[in-house]
RNA sequence: GCCCCCAUCGACUAGCGGUCCAGGUCGCGGCCCUUUCAAGGCCGUAGCACGGGUUCGAAUCCCGUUGGGGGCACCA
């Protein structure tokens, strides 16, 4: 029997990290084993904002390189299907109208139980299964009656979900058997934590995939590590590309424990992810980060400054920052004490040529010598001044790039400042 | 309150009865390299929650305790 799993977010907006690490494992399970995955939308409720909340999802979904099989569908195309299965659950004698709603008879004694892919087997007493409402009195199938015949109407193989749903599975599978259908094998994901343990919110950094994307994370590097969350494929490999997270999946061997999410480890792969890419892809991706961004730096510029800051950042979002100085003029900084050779560099540099990285580093380093002192001592005031900041790419390659007329108003303004 | 789930370094995890005085990765600390910051190299830090069993032998199996988490809606 060919597998068919299915993502089935509700539409409230952003699309939560930790919804699509689910939705990972949904992905990955699938296509291991080359089965199908269906795109649900679950709108029983929600009916505001459905069409840009579900615009948005997709968006993520495929910015991450999550693809989907077939139509999307949507829970509420199948209320009429739902309310005539309940009336048919009615007429059983299986389930019963109660004040306008209809609710499903549960077991009283026994047990209901199943197979967890990831838990193992699990129990629960029926007598703490209270009858539930099938269709509200309003006429709208809930949650727990909708999502369990949807996954029977859809041929769903795997149902893989946040553990926050292994309380509703009891209740589903007594829906699904009082109604003839297949019962669908089950795998309950752990949650993903903040790092105090908590769920994952706000407070504790980014939470929406276009967070991420807005961050400059890399798609390939977020999947990466999002995979990681709860799964292992030894105790070793931690780099894995698409291909190769796909292949190697394996769905049992999903942690039953629940993961906390550690951006500081994020941004580790996701510099990882940088260094290997060819320079004019990172390049390129600086580009379309920049200019998605609202940043109308020329494009060229950007492309040569991309070799500065490949190996020194760790995400996109931290170019402005750290390169902006090339774009923009800078807020003059302290060179305390550094005037001396702020000024004499300006003098070494007025004439230079050619005006390349090589000779700028020779004739600087003439400078330094001259005036006896250490790189240290001599680069660092000469670096505030041209870039206003402690940190910055390579300095030789960057008053290159700035250029002589850029990089000269810098150092004679700043020698000007602190004399 | 009731039901369910979980438990290896600070974090992600490997381990599925002996090869583990517990391995890898991030982080952290130190050293090297070095024009800053990164990157890279080397070294180091730190863990089987606790208590009972089972067994010749337990991180691995069972029970309990404690601690976390989730659920108990005419929300999804």
């Amino acid at each position: 029997m060919s597998v068919i799993v299915r993502m089935a977010p509700s539409p409230t907006g952003f699309l939560h990290i930790g919804n699509v690490r689910t939705f990972l494992f949904n992905w990955l399970y699938a296509r291991h084993e080359g089965g199908q995955i269906r795109l649900r939308i679950e709108n029983t409720d929600t009916a505001r904002e459905v069409a840009e909340a579900t615009d948005f999802i997709q968006e993520s979904l495929q910015w991450l390189g999550i693809d989907w099989d077939g139509e999307i569908t949507f829970q509420l195309d199948r209320m009429d299907d739902c309310r005539r299965v309940a009336e048919q659950l009615v007429a059983e004698g299986k389930a019963y109208e109660d004040e306008g709603a209809i609710r499903f008879r549960m077991p009283d004694e026994g047990v209901t139980a199943w197979d967890d892919v990831i838990r193992g087997r699990v129990e629960v007493p029926n007598e703490s299964i209270e009858d539930l409402v099938l269709v509200r009195s309003d006429g709208r199938p809930t949650y727990n009656f909708a999502s369990p015949m949807e996954d029977v109407w859809d041929g769903i193989t795997h149902v893989i979900r946040g553990e926050d749903h292994i309380s509703n599975t009891p209740k589903q599978l007594n829906i699904i058997r009082a109604v003839g259908g297949d019962l669908p094998t089950y795998a309950h994901c752990p949650n993903v934590n903040g790092g105090d343990g908590k769920k994952l919110s706000k407070r504790h950094g980014a939470v929406g995939v276009d967070e991420f994307r807005n961050a400059g994370y890399l798609p390939p590097a977020l999947m990466n590590f999002l995979a990681l969350l709860g799964w292992a494929p030894d105790g070793e490999t931690t780099v894995m590309s698409r291909d190769e997270l796909v292949e190697r999946f394996e769905l049992a061997r999903v942690s039953p424990s629940p993961a906390q999410f550690d951006y500081a480890k994020l941004d580790w792969l996701n510099g990882v992810y940088q260094r290997a890419l060819a320079p004019e892809a990172f390049a390129h991706a600086l580009v379309l980060w920049l200019g998605e961004h609202g940043y109308e730096w020329d494009a060229e510029r950007v492309r040569k400054a991309a070799p500065l800051v490949q190996e020194k950042i760790s995400r996109l979002g931290e170019f402005p920052s750290f390169a902006g100085f090339l774009f923009q003029d800078v807020e003059p900084a302290s060179v305390d004490g550094g005037a001396e050779v702020v000024a004499a560099a300006g003098d070494a540099l007025a004439e230079l040529e050619p005006f390349t990285a090589e000779s700028i580093e020779s004739a600087l380093r003439g400078v330094l010598e001259r005036l006896g002192l250490k790189p240290r001592q001599g680069f660092q005031p000469i670096r505030v001044a041209v870039t206003g900041s402690k940190v910055s790419p390579g300095l030789f390659e960057s008053i290159e790039l700035l250029g002589r007329e850029t990089t000269l108003a810098r150092l004679r303004r700043a020698a000007a400042t602190a004399a």
